[in-house]
DNA sequence: CCATTGACCGGCT
DNA sequence: TAGCCGGCCAATG
């Protein structure tokens, strides 16, 4: 496996691990997969995402709880519908972290997907 | 090798 | 709250 699979491995493991019902960010998904500011490589991994994917791309947003894809996109709109389904408030294209961060739990913490 | 392009971030005004 | 801006980094041509 190069290099750059096993970290797309690792992040899309860690997006899989975020709960229904709450969300993450880009950047935390990043960290919490050994990938610091990496960021834009957690954005390019869900862009390259089949449609049918079962990994929880919706539940991943940007800094400050600002959902990232353009408005006028059908992603866009299926990703609203899913939080919503999960009941996750989105208003005026944001999401209240305060409310739905995500906040890993020790077990999860210590999890570190396989080859990290 | 250089320039451009992203589902980005965080500090600062 | 809203922008602006420099930084970031892999992929692409």
């Amino acid at each position: 496996m190069s290099e750059r699979d096993e970290r797309r491995r690792r992040i899309l493991g860690q997006v899989a691990a975020v709960p229904p019902g709450s969300v993450a960010t880009y950047g935390q998904i990043a960290e919490l997969a050994g990938v610091p500011r990496g960021a834009r490589q957690v954005g390019r991994c869900l862009s390259e995402l089949p449609p049918d994917t079962e990994i929880p791309w919706h539940r991943i947003i940007a800094a400050g709880g600002r959902l990232s894809l353009p408005p006028d996109s059908d992603a866009y709109r299926e990703q609203c519908r899913r939080l919503a389904a999960e009941g996750v408030t989105v208003l005026a294209g944001r999401v209240s972290m305060r409310r739905f961060a995500w906040e890993p739990d020790l077990d999860e913490l210590l999890w570190k997907p396989p080859g990290l």
